[in-house]
DNA sequence: TCCTTCGATCGATGGATGTCGATGGGTCGA
DNA sequence: TCGACCCATCGACATCCATCGATCGAAGGA
């Protein structure tokens, strides 16, 4: 590990900060807009029901029929249709009509970083 | 990428599926237990706010004084107390008290697939 | 042309969540 | 001992969100 870093284990008895009351530090930079869009991604994968149809998708590695997810999870149709409908509008998933029924899978251009979070994610 | 599954670009009329009105199919099987744990942790990290405590926990690889936080961040320190709280909760990070003020820092004992899925998070 | 099936949308509802002001306990310098 | 500072907690409030029943348009078989 780096050695001009802190390790993660660093001891507090070992923090070079000599504190005076009323005066604060800086805080490392953070991209503001990194984390407005990293947070929509994760509000999209924070919950179970949604999570469980990205990993479905993923582990299938093909379309699949909103309605067996219908038939599948124990929820009403509505609410599988509001659910596969926040993954789409946060960007993680396409549909395609055929016939009566609709298939929906993974984007096909999901980002990268979007790609291998969601490898992370499933595969842990 | 392997031959076995179908690649993500997999056309829809490649579907080997004949489908009938009524009958529907089998989803690949998901852990409800991995979801639920999964969608506390994506819970806990559907925050801007929170997204950038960790942020700068992580690039600070050091602990970090919650006062810097309240002084930094443009919110009341009650709130900035609150989304602390709930990281902890989570298991994310730890604190400890030194003198009047408090530390916290990432967990030391955080696992190997949450620090995985930080580092793939916040370098992006 | 009817009737069934599929799936999106609407409206309502109960619960979770982000935010803040007020408060109280803890720590330490004066 | 007193006052200033740090920080967690509480109560309140507005907003967001997951869920469902009802409804409607689209597609296609009978």
């Amino acid at each position: 590990m780096d050695g001009y870093r802190y390790d993660f284990h660093v001891a507090l008895k070992e923090l070079p900060v000599i504190r005076q009351r009323g005066a604060c530090c800086e805080l490392p930079e953070v991209d503001a807009r990194w984390a407005d869009r990293t947070s929509e991604l994760m509000k999209a994968l924070a919950d179970p029901t949604r999570l469980t149809m990205m990993a479905s998708l993923w582990k299938a590695q093909a379309p699949i029929c909103i309605c067996d997810f219908t038939a599948g999870m124990d929820l009403s149709q509505p609410t599988i249709s509001h659910h596969m409908a926040k993954l789409k509008e946060a960007g993680l998933v396409e549909s395609e009509k055929r016939g009566i029924w609709i298939y929906y899978r993974l984007r096909t251009d999901l980002a990268v970083d979007t790609r291998r979070l969601l490898a992370q994610l499933i595969a842990s």
